[in-house]
RNA sequence: GCGGUUGUAGCUCAGCUGGUCAGAGCGUCGGAUUGUGGCUCCGAAGGUCGGUGGUUCGAACCCACCCAACCGUACCA
């Protein structure tokens, strides 16, 4: 039998973990600068509250973790947290404040076939408003991502939020003769289509809206049989509508970077009027239509009042994110840097996070209307990006003080040592932890202590011996210390005659002496 | 689901036209060193060559099927 994780799973150690909970603080200290509150909600829920939204409800185990109750109620394991928080807002409706702000973190669960940085198993943390109608909500929330980013380490300019709106689009295909349930379908495809922009281009987004596209692998994908007069009318929202040409920004006061979009060399900006002109020309007469020019201008007044440009929240229209449950104004966090990964391989990032407004969600719970906006930031997926970034704060974690063990019959007295340097050394419980711990293993070979230390990155250890207890005494070894000093030291005999970085001191001197050498370490950092 | 690539020791990999081809480095463990880390040196353990059939005097190598992983693509509420 072969130790392995589950596909698409992974383990996290030490060094991630604290990394983790350090980007959680961060966000948690964003999100509650806004006036969120935190709740919790299970990993299970009732596969029916998060219900229609299954691609198949025949089908429970497709896409979800599922498991049938000895009730014979299916209960699935949440794949958002979206979801289960419109679930949560309905039971509690009479007893909660109104507008509602929380916010929350929890893994998500999703049964899919993994890829690189997708996992089955990963954490997003979510901010919501529910209860608030206005877009001045909305604008809001890509407001505050764009501080989350930020106070994350990525500076303005690698990252940008897109805001579009679901009525604009929605808008649109009513008006080339998509609207209705009967055409539910194609709409889908033509928004997955156009969501595939950034993949495929804008040649590629022209096929998947007509007959289909043949990619390199020589797969056939299906397209939405759009004709040709139909893709035109929508093609802006795949264009470079929502781009000028850098050199032509108006908003040059602002550090801008252009990037490419096309074959050509021109770098572009993000053009958040451009692309409520260009959509409110698009939209034509349809009513949903300018309803959302209208809801997206709305927000752009609100962005730039406040004085987050282009640089940070932009108008695009070729944002359209997978979720079918989206009702108004949708956003989407993206990194716009590549990196090289441990592979040596690019690697664009893209989306870290996204969300919008879903008004109908809470109500499919409640005889009432609930308006809520939200989003959700992919927190293990943006920390692959922050590592690769070079921005993810790694904590320097001081390894344990570690008092070794030279007669096994006196572990009572190095216990007590250790407790002694624990207490003292951990006095003021504001102060990072400082490890302390008796040696463990087999004590027999003392040279095995010594190399156990040297592995969890000890700064001291702690030695008593028989003679040094005979005389009172305790020695205590700067590891760090030695370890420069054997860089001079080739003679292996000479090495352990050196005692290096060791010094003799009175036991009642131990934990003075201890402080002192970590003291002396965190000066030479 | 579709297409491609790859499966040899814990890890990274070498292994020629099918004929000493069961190998290296790293890691692990032991020793040189029973009270001192690093460096160095010596030694050891560890592999049904992904699996099952087949071709052959002979298969890690060729063929078929299966399995798995990886990459791309599709799906991704």
């Amino acid at each position: 039998m072969t130790a392995r994780v589950p596909r698409g799973f992974v383990d996290r150690d030490a060094e991630t973990l604290y990394a983790q909970e350090a980007m959680l603080a961060t966000i948690r200290r964003v999100y509650e600068t806004y006036g969120f509150e935190p709740v919790e909600t299970p990993v299970f829920e009732y596969t029916d509250a998060l219900g229609k939204f299954l691609p198949d409800s025949d089908r429970p185990n497709e896409g979800v973790f599922s498991i049938e109750d000895d009730d014979e109620q299916w209960m699935s394991l949440r794949y958002d947290l979206t979801a289960p928080l419109a679930r949560y807002v309905a039971e509690n409706f009479e007893s909660l404040p109104k507008p509602y702000r929380s916010y929350r973190a929890g893994y998500v669960f999703r049964n899919e076939k993994p890829g690189p940085g997708r996992f089955r198993q990963f954490m997003q943390f979510d901010a919501d408003i529910v209860g608030a109608p206005n877009v001045s909500a909305d604008a809001e929330m890509a407001m505050m991502m764009a501080d989350t980013m930020e106070a994350l380490g990525i500076q303005r300019g690698q990252y940008v939020i897109r805001v579009n709106n679901r009525k604009v689009l929605d808008g649109v295909l009513e008006a080339i003769d998509l609207g209705g349930e009967e055409n539910a379908g194609r709409r889908l495809t033509v928004l997955r289509a156009i969501d595939k922009l950034d993949k495929v281009g804008a040649e590629g987004v022209w096929s998947l809206l007509g007959k289909g596209r043949l990619d390199e692998s020589g797969d056939f994908t299906k397209g939405a049989e759009l004709t040709d007069a139909q893709i035109e009318r929508i093609s802006p929202f795949f264009g470079r509508a929502g781009y000028v040409p850098l050199e032509q920004s108006s908003s040059a006061v602002r550090p801008l970077v252009g990037r490419r979009i096309d074959d050509s060399d021109t770098l572009w900006v993000e053009d958040s009027r451009g692309s409520i002109e260009v959509a409110r020309s698009v939209v034509g007469s349809s009513e949903l239509g300018v309803a959302g020019v209208d809801e997206l201008d709305n927000i752009y007044r609100f962005i730039e009042a406040a004085g987050y440009g282009p640089d940070r929240i932009a108008i695009n229209t070729s944002v359209v994110r997978g979720l079918e449950y989206y009702t108004g104004p949708v956003f989407e966090a993206e990194l716009l840097f590549d990196v090289t990964n441990e592979k040596g391989e690019v690697v664009r990032f893209g989306s870290v996070g996204g969300g919008g407004r879903y008004d109908g969600l809470v109500s499919r719970f409640m005889s009432q209307p609930v308006p809520a906006t939200g989003f959700s930031i992919g927190v293990s997926r943006l920390m692959t990006a922050l590592k690769n970034l070079g921005r993810l704060k790694t904590e320097k974690r001081s390894g344990p003080v570690v008092v070794t063990v030279m007669d096994r019959d006196r572990m009572a007295d190095y216990q007590a040592m250790a407790t002694k340097l624990r207490d003292a050394l951990n006095a003021d419980p504001l102060l990072p932890p400082v490890p302390v711990e008796v040696f463990q293993g087999n004590p027999k070979q003392f040279g095995k202590q010594l190399q156990y230390a040297d592995r969890r990155d000890a700064p001291v250890v702690v030695i008593q011996g028989g003679d040094e207890k005979a005389a009172g005494k305790v020695q205590v070894k700067d590891l760090k210390l030695g370890k420069e000093m054997s860089a001079t030291i080739t003679d292996n005999a000479e090495w352990r005659e050196a005692r290096a970085g060791q010094e003799t001191v009175d036991e009642s001197d131990l934990v003075d002496a201890v402080k002192r050498i970590l003291a002396r370490q965190s000066r030479e950092g």
